[in-house]
DNA sequence: AAGCACATGTCCGAAAACGGCCAGCAAATA
DNA sequence: TATTTGCTGGCCGTTTTCGGACATGTGCTT
């Protein structure tokens, strides 16, 4: 039996690309996913908490970037239910600036594994905490948008909104 | 990921036939072990807590019952952890009387699958709950002692408190 | 230029192994 | 003959094991 995790909550969000679903535990936000999209967990797992302090603030930022007004986001993150290999990945995609790239191959040089390329990609597609932890600025190698939990539709979007004189 | 359950806690136990781990959340009593038996889980994983209600009434239950001065337990149980199977196998082992045995082939049919002795036995031999959910009260279709997770002596002594005029 | 093999960690489904059994025989006792 | 003892095979839920498939990139072969 696994140890003792505080209980989480849930919070709806509706974005300009579809609704979401944000979730979060004691430790911090823990989640967020669109809704639908590929290796999103049960929604109704969790009870609806509207007033969860660190759900509000993530709605709230969430809102900023969309609208253009929010490059970095200050949110207390929890990636532990992830494997140790995932958990890296994920702190390494936190270090991709706004408006920038990286390719599978770049990031996996970065974190020490140059030759657990193909892992990576599966790691960086079981992303829990979309938007935030930067899967959609992971690209291939010749610059191609491989793919997308969310959709293709969504990460062009999403680059689209983060370098608006880009030409995808 | 798994809906949300409730904070557990843990307790020791020292009976006469060694010490014991007990543990409960808060929909009732969910653990009770020999230390080291076979198929205990980590008991550091949860929380010690000496003052939860539960365990409580459970250490003095299990006083009473060593000491000949109980047979029946007046406890909330939560037995959510086990398959569906396995719920069924231990409501089963509930409707054990004190003092009486039953055969696992026996058992099977009560539970409405005569055919799954073989699982049974194995659904029994995972009973979380000692004592309290009498798992001990399941012999060979012969009557011979079979197996206990706690080790074939502490059954033998089990039963011959139950039954002191039996010639175990 | 296009195709193929390979490296890596995780998940998922399928398949196989494993039991706290028991009844039916066969063979070994008395 | 009358009891034991021992092996055999089938029962079925759970656990374990195993084999692919992946959000890729490099190098070597056609």
């Amino acid at each position: 039996m696994k140890p003792f995790s505080p209980p989480p909550a849930r919070a709806a969000f509706h974005s300009p690309l579809g609704p979401m679903t944000l979730a979060a535990n004691s430790q911090g936000l823990c989640g967020v996913w669109f809704d639908g999209q590929k290796h999103q967990p049960d929604p109704q797992a969790w009870p609806h908490d509207a007033a969860h302090p660190v759900l509000l603030q993530t709605q709230a930022q969430l809102a900023e970037y969309f609208a253009g007004q929010r490059s970095v986001f200050d949110l207390p993150l929890d990636l532990s239910a992830g494997t140790e290999f995932q958990q890296t990945v994920w702190r390494g995609l936190l270090d991709i600036a706004t408006g920038s790239t990286t390719a599978y191959g770049e990031l996996a040089r970065r974190i020490g594994k140059p030759m657990a390329v193909r892992a990576l990609g599966a790691a960086v597609g079981r992303n829990p905490i979309s938007i935030i932890v930067p899967c959609h600025r992971v690209v291939g190698a010749g610059g191609a948008l491989t793919g997308y939990a969310g959709g293709l539709d969504r990460k062009t979007a999403l680059l689209r909104l983060e370098l608006p004189e880009s030409n995808l």
